[in-house]
DNA sequence: TACTCTAGAGAACGGTCGTTCTCAGTTCAA
DNA sequence: TTGAACTGAGAACGACCGTTCTCTAGAGTA
């Protein structure tokens, strides 16, 4: 099997079951079984489980804000385009397997112990909101929406976690859409 | 030492550290250390450490509720008492080893793991959404405003966790005056 | 075929942690 | 004073887990 074969069926594995399951609960052993490959190898790849966990996060970042930019970008018009993240939340917490936000839960786990986790959560946020930033400013609208859409967004993802519903992104949509109507006006 | 004195200071222990630095990382021997309880009575009070964790969370839940209506009773216009709630959370951020909602966190850690645990957070985010449901009824106000509200409150408490800054309070409480205002119009 | 190298399976190691047990000291009733 | 019951300190136990090691089988090569 290829180098790079074995380090994406890792990542895949690592993935769902960190995901899942929250990253202490998760055996090395397990990732292994899961991922069809030797423990061998895999700390070869992956030298500590640290790594493995920061390649995990890594990874994810890109492809969840990668998603929402696919999404946004399915719209032309600058409001509908900032809903849009609303939207994208919608269909994501509706998606098997759900459970919060990696990052949030990440962080509330080993936010405290691992520097480097919490370095994660932080960029991961900061991304985010940057990337509200600039949608905001294509709308014409004043910055410090951005920071309010954003706190609307991560409420949803808390609360839709906790308690296994897509309504609260819909309920952040309709608020985002009275502040953005507020800021315009 | 009376037990009831005993049970009170592994609660304070386990509290402080179970908060700071999650739940899985605090072992029950430091727990012993930092209480002055001995293990054979702390495994009295509490026969395993998953009820020692039920009862922190639920100790943690009425005390913190109950910091939040003491707050916001000192004020008697409805509107005010609603905005309270953010003024609130910005004192409790800017306190000194604030870590972020000891819920969403616990529910990031153990939420997968422990159905008592995933139970405690809904309960806890639950509570504090009717009472803001309440504060909204108060003020004459559409009853729809308090899921926004508790929004912007859980996406406040989430960054201000990871940044480490009270800064979210003050951006939740303006977009609250806000959707409060186009409530009312 | 015989040799070498690689890689996988899983046993083994060392440390941690939840929980229980031992033992010595203390209290207190008779 | 004696003995029974209790208590605290911490050792011990058993399970788990991250990480390393061993052993064996197979592939490639001369």
């Amino acid at each position: 099997m290829d180098s790079a074969v074995a380090r994406e069926r890792v990542l895949d594995a690592a993935g769902t079951l960190f995901y899942g399951r929250g990253i202490q609960s998760v055996g090395m052993d397990e990732i292994r079984t899961a991922s069809g490959v030797s423990l061998k190898r895999l700390y070869a790849l992956f030298p500590a489980k640290d790594q493995l966990v920061e390649a995990y996060l890594e990874r994810r970042d890109t492809a969840w804000r990668g998603r929402l930019a696919q999404h946004v970008e399915q719209r032309a018009d600058p409001t509908e385009r900032i809903l849009a993240v609303f939207d994208h939340l919608h269909r994501w917490f509706g998606e098997p397997g759900f459970r919060g936000c990696a990052w949030i839960n990440a962080y509330g786990e080993l936010g405290a112990s691992s520097a480097r986790v919490a370095a994660q959560a932080r960029a991961h946020k900061s991304a985010f909101r940057e990337y509200l930033g600039t949608l905001v400013a294509d709308a014409g609208l004043p910055e410090r929406l951005a920071g309010q859409l954003a706190l609307l967004a991560e409420g949803a993802m808390v609360t839709a976690g906790i308690f296994h519903t897509g309504e609260p992104a819909l309920q952040a949509r309709e608020a985002a859409a009275e502040l953005v109507a507020a800021a315009r006006s």
